[in-house]
DNA sequence: CCTCGAAAGATTTTT
DNA sequence: TCTTTCGAGG
């Protein structure tokens, strides 16, 4: 039967939207594979497909839709909704809102599991840590088994988690690891598998799951053949976005929920796998046809909709030069004069100027500032060109990089409110209980040792002694927490009264603390948004807002803004107008990542990514000279840079090199000089000493 | 046992 | 540049 609404589709689009789609929306056909290339219109096809079923008859309350972030669901469900309105009217609103289980893996994760949590030995009420949180119970732990006073010095926190985390995403055992990933940390293996099965009681004994426990309890779940049915059983389909980007575990989710492939789509591009850090695996989407019989039927999107020739020859050349080459071959018919650029500046400060310079000459000629990005690798290379902006007063909002939630001040905030929740929750209890003067490590383990074997924890947090020297301190605490966990008004309220403890403590302990209570108050906002306390934790760790910017606020939806983001986060975006920052050796690829040669490759499928976002024009800025901070003992010194090495000499014909300022060549003396010197300037300097 | 000051160390990317 | 750790003093 033609549908009209897939009209606007090209023929493979077309194809995708339409698989295995029986009567009543139900899945008649095996799994489908999509490889859609850099502005296929993948999520566009994607949204047509969710539609498609929706129009067709499926329930949307058995649809999983699987996407990167949370932005990424969103921006999906609204699309859906605008195709399917166009068919069913009215009615499409209330269809697409019933779309429930769209979001990330780690988000819908941690809800099955609550609602399974009976028939997997969980106490439904556990609470998520993010990295932080996981990290410092991993520095706990670590120092209870005394790996912190070892003669040699053990592996920092972070390292740890880091190490831990990829065994569980990986799926491998600790050796491979160690010996793969972090060979430094090879003679620690037996401490380091005493420290992760303690890490993992620690969880355990205070109902608290990490991201890495998300995944690694799902999986779990469905390799029960039982539970399995059950919760595949609850989705007639099962649509996976970015599958480039999963990992082992993942996959293992997927096949657990959908053995026979059946309702099951991936979608995704080999050649913007950019997260093999997070143990993603490129192999998931190469492998995946044959994990079934008959075997997925492929889908390749090629057409690209997004980018004019010239930037597509460009970022096709630059991802041609890779190791593995890729099958795709993008092509448009969006022609285009302006090759993209490569603009040599002096250095950091000059590509600063260069890119405020002209983003205000592109918004003169018509494009606002939303339609243009500055991209970049590590958050900390846009910091001059924060300055700058800040400087010229042009509005930015930077994403990725270090959060707000990241902050001291924040996160003792929501230690409170945790602590309220559940009492076993150890580090958020150790941070909040040394807030108080005159508390430190010894005493807050104490009063929390005394709280995790209590059947009623709440009740015996109350009961303990006081630490000694915290004086009337202790009271105030406990009224407040008292009252936060009984619940007294309405939800907001809990972050107010939590607040109002907390800002005398941090008047005590911070000198800017006029700044740091704006932080609290944008969050007491952000906390207005959610219905609940629980609500607000758990997805606020899952979900943390990832936009920070030069204003106190967020900006107005009306405001114009220039957009600042690391390559990372702008996965699947698109500008018309888009500046690369610090395209030379050291940047991109990261000095910190040329160890192997598949992290390079990455790190050459980060530049194609960050190319291919650009629709119109596309710079890539080349500062000459780098100035190193700190370290050396002579101050500090400058370095010379190369342009990065994806793009030699040979692949120069696909791009404009220019220089930046332009130097102007005719600045010469105005006039010829007239016969001999007018005035002996030496003479008139020296006569100063006379 | 806590606090404060000084010194050293460490810097990607994200759910 | 900023954070974490170490050591001395109270």
């Amino acid at each position: 039967m033609p549908a009209a609404y897939l009209d606007t589709l090209n023929p493979e689009q077309r194809l995708a939207a339409e698989h295995g789609v029986g009567p009543g929306g139900l899945p008649a056909a095996g799994p489908l594979l999509v490889i859609a290339g850099a502005g296929s219109g993948k999520t566009n096809t994607l949204a047509h497909r969710v539609a498609h079923l929706i129009v067709s008859g499926a329930d949307p309350r058995r649809i999983l839709l699987l996407t990167f972030s949370r932005r990424a669901a969103a921006e999906m469900s609204r699309r859906v909704e605008m195709i399917s309105a166009a068919v069913m009217g009215k009615d499409a609103a209330v269809m697409v809102g019933a779309l429930n289980y769209a979001g990330t893996f780690h988000g819908i994760g941690a809800r099955l599991l609550r609602e399974h949590a009976a028939d997997l030995g969980l106490d439904p009420g556990f609470t998520i840590h993010d990295r932080e949180d996981s990290a410092d119970l991993m520095n706990l732990v670590r120092h209870e088994l005394g790996f912190s006073r070892t003669e040699t010095r053990f592996p920092a926190k972070a390292t740890c988690l880091a190490i831990y985390s990829r065994c569980v995403n990986a799926r491998a055992p600790l050796a491979d690891v160690l010996a793969r990933n972090f060979p430094w940390c090879g003679d620690w293996m037996e401490e380091l598998a005493t420290l992760f099965e303690a890490y993992g009681a620690a969880k355990a004994q205070q109902n608290v799951l990490d991201y890495d426990d998300l995944l690694l309890y799902w999986a779990a779940a469905v390799a029960d053949p039982f539970l399995a049915e059950e919760m595949g059983g609850r989705f007639d389909h099962v649509l996976v976005d970015e599958y480039q980007d999963t990992n082992g575990l993942q996959a293992a989710v997927l096949l657990g929920l959908k053995p026979d492939g059946r309702g099951l789509t991936v979608v995704g591009d080999d050649a913007q796998s950019i997260y093999s850090f997070r143990a993603a695996e490129i192999r998931n989407i190469l492998d995946f046809p044959g994990l079934f019989t008959p075997p997925a039927e492929i889908v390749t999107l090629e057409r690209n909709y997004r980018s004019t020739q010239p930037i597509l020859s460009a970022a096709n050349s630059v991802i041609g030069l890779a190791a593995e080459r890729f099958t795709k071959n993008l092509w448009t018919d969006r022609a285009g004069s302006e090759a993209p650029a490569i603009v040599v500046v002096r250095d950091e400060s000059e590509q600063a100027r260069f890119v405020a310079t002209r983003v205000l000459e592109n918004r003169e000629a018509g494009t606002p500032l939303k339609s243009q990005a500055v991209l970049f690798r590590t958050s900390h290379h846009a910091g001059p060109l924060e300055v700058e902006l800040t400087r010229r007063n042009i509005p930015f909002v930077k994403f990725g990089g270090l959060k707000f939630l990241d902050s001291a001040h924040v996160k003792d905030l929501l230690a409170v409110l945790r602590f309220a929740q559940n009492p076993r929750d150890r580090v958020a209890g150790f941070r909040l209980l040394q807030l108080l003067p005159g508390v430190g490590p010894t005493a807050a383990q104490r009063v929390l040792d005394h709280v995790t074997d209590a059947a009623d924890a709440m009740a015996a947090f109350h009961d303990a002694p006081p630490p000694p020297r915290a004086g009337a301190h202790w009271a105030g605490l406990l009224d407040a927490l008292g009252e936060i966990a009984a619940g007294k008004g309405a939800w907001p309220a809990d972050l107010g009264r939590a607040r109002l403890w907390y800002e005398p403590h941090l008047d005590r302990l911070h000198e800017d603390a006029a700044t740091r209570r704006a932080d609290l108050l944008q969050l007491e906002m952000i906390a207005a948004g959610y219905p609940s306390r629980e609500k607000f934790l758990t997805e606020l760790t899952l979900d943390p807002p990832d936009a920070t910017s030069d204003q106190a606020g967020v900006p107005l939806r009306d405001e114009d803004y220039l957009i600042l983001s690391t390559i990372h986060s702008a996965k699947g975006q698109e500008w018309k107008s888009v500046f690369v920052l610090n395209a030379v050796d050291g940047c991109i690829p990261s000095d910190l990542g040329t160890g192997t040669s598949e992290e390079i490759e990455e790190e050459r499928r980060l530049l194609y990514v960050a190319m291919t976002r650009a629709k119109d024009d596309l710079s890539l800025v080349v500062p000459q000279r780098f100035f190193t901070h700190g370290q050396s003992a002579r101050g500090d010194r400058h370095v010379y840079a190369a342009r990065t090495r994806f793009v030699p000499d040979a692949l120069l014909k696909h791009f404009a090199v220019v220089p930046w300022p332009v130097v102007d060549r005719g600045t010469g003396p105005l006039r010829a000089p007239r016969d001999g010197p007018r005035i002996d300037v030496r003479a008139k300097a020296q006569a100063m000493w006379r």
